[in-house]
DNA sequence: TTGTATCGTGTAATGGTTTACACGATAATA
DNA sequence: TATTATCGTGTAAACCATTACACGATACAA
């Protein structure tokens, strides 16, 4: 059943029928109504690849993650999803795994007409590849910083600061970092806020205090071991995923240690974990619904305006204090 | 750039470009050559929307999931994923926040030949929606039994039931269950499960003790709260979900009672969260993974030949004994 | 030599829709 | 009445790739 059946059906042409159904108002009453009752008749459903190729648009999003295993991205997605149906697009996602040959994969979506623009995370491809696809297709950047394409995140730099900062107040002088071990651009940032506000502070850095970490509770925990086994243990330790904070502070208390107190734990991204935990874990929150909200935005803009400028989006975090941490007054928390 | 382009450049036709690129081997080694050196040149690649459109394939498959809060979908979806791309096909993913409008939008994908078939969880949609869809387009369902269609899915009435039946060895007598709240199918089962546990050992099914909770964290702790408000509070909580179950204990370390001790908790799913948590959580274990992969074997295998018979493959659960229960050698946990 | 098989190649139809353009009819204006 | 504008409708091209079919050339057998 396609177009034209139904144009044979309802006594009329193609165009017409075309008309009816993406309700172009120069049609007249009488023939309308025809069309639509041939339609419902025979639940012609419009083939949207034929319209997809005439028109050159597909009102679909692609969402690229790099894993679902982090609830971090629900809650952007709901973001994004929320805004683009309002907008008349679908939203659908691909996991690249972090592996750059599946999410080339994918953006072959983009850049043949099957989608009209991508929102990636943390890219698996090269700078020199983002920005090669980025004039072939819209593609926004969410949750972590660059300059090639537009994009909406926090200050990475400054999130990490203020974390390691309040470790410091709470009068840690030895923190470790678990630091995302991808070599990503906002695992770097992160990493320098971490060391600022070590060096600003007048202390050293200790390279046995960084340990990459991955985003797992098995490997949070491992990695705290690690970190105990030193000579010096730390008396706090600052993840870059919820998860990996979960892992540690299992890993304290197996060793008998009581986090918030013996050991200071903070996390990153403020998913559920941080507050579902027991004890439950002081996070960077990332407004991750924002976050999506103003990813779709941009890219939007994109696709309306191919030409226009490369824009940023910063948005703000908040250190959200709980039972991992000792309490004092945190430090300023947003930017 | 186009194919017509290409056969330009290449100074022959389109039918031998498209030949070269799909590999037809009936093309000339000089011709092959020069095809290829100008699409390396150009960096043509072929429009999918029009090859689709042609061939009514779209190399693509449609994983539905109701959310992705859940990690346990992740395994299912590396599973299908896995597969998948050794068949030669892609993934994508739409969330239908089990919205059953939202799960319509998409499914248009599947009828007009976006994708090449659906693996859905728990539908959305009614009964009869999803054997209606299932006559215009491959469906699978994953994770829940269908008489409607082919589906991969664990025993839920026999898991639910064995741990339900774990729980009275330890010698629990008030067991309360938080039951899935969207009365779907393998909810209902699992129920069952759970109340011929009961009935078989001479138990009375208390109403008070069943109670319909989300998944989420907070969900499990209220209804936590609401349980051991009750005049009889159970001794044990069966839960739908890992999470719920991380709301529960959580909410019983809050009363200052001991889980595993005071109240054993089982968790279901067997996600990363019932290992992580501190205490960790007894679950029922599903094979996610597994399930994934068979049911992607059953939608291949229904794309392949439309008529094939409705077929349903029942994995097997098991059931990991952690310290939120007590422990005791726990009943038999295969199907 | 004639006939047949084989092989590489090209022509043109096909998939389903949208839309620029043209056409005829009607209404409004001068 | 003649002219123009307006409106609804249809024709046909376009989007891009695949593929049945036909064609010509070559090789081989009879």
């Amino acid at each position: 059943m396609n177009i034209r059946d139904v144009a044979v059906l309802a006594e009329t042409s193609t165009a017409t029928v075309s008309r009816v159904i993406n309700e172009d108002p120069h049609v007249s009453e009488e023939i309308r109504k025809k069309v639509l009752e041939v339609v419902e008749l025979t639940g012609y459903k419009p083939n949207l690849v034929g319209k997809a190729l005439r028109t050159q648009k597909s009102g679909k999003l692609l969402v690229l993650l790099p894993t679902i295993q982090n609830p971090y991205y629900s809650r952007v997605l709901q973001g994004v999803e929320q805004s683009a149906s309002v907008q008349g697009y679908d939203t659908i996602i691909a996991i690249t795994h972090r592996d750059p040959e599946i999410e080339k994969r994918y953006l072959i979506l983009a850049s043949t007409k099957q989608v009209d623009g991508v929102i990636t995370f943390t890219s698996a491809c090269s700078d020199e590849d983002v920005l090669n696809y980025s004039h072939q297709f819209p593609v926004v950047q969410c949750g972590a910083s660059s300059t090639m394409v537009s994009c909406a995140c926090i200050d990475n730099v400054k999130a990490s600061y203020e974390a390691t900062e309040y470790l410091l107040h709470l009068g840690n002088k030895r923190i470790a970092l678990l630091k995302g071990p991808y070599g990503r651009a906002y695992e770097v940032e992160r990493e320098n806020g971490y060391r600022y506000a070590l060096l600003d502070n007048g202390l050293q850095v200790n390279q046995a205090y960084i340990v990459p970490c991955d985003y797992s509770y098995t490997d949070g925990f491992d990695c705290c071991d690690e970190l105990m086994k030193l000579p010096e243990p730390p008396t706090a330790i600052f993840t870059s995923y919820d998860l990996s904070a979960a892992g540690a502070i299992k890993k304290l208390l197996k060793l008998g240690l009581v986090p918030g107190k013996d050991v200071d734990v903070i996390g990153f991204d403020g998913t559920y974990i941080s507050a579902m935990y027991s004890p439950d874990i002081t996070t960077v929150e990332q407004p991750g619904y924002e976050l999506g909200k103003a990813a779709l935005s941009l890219l939007l803009e994109k696709i309306d305006n191919p030409d226009s400028m490369v824009k940023k989006i910063i948005m703000s975090h908040k250190l959200t204090i709980r039972e991992s941490t000792k309490s004092l007054p945190p430090a300023e928390s947003t930017v």
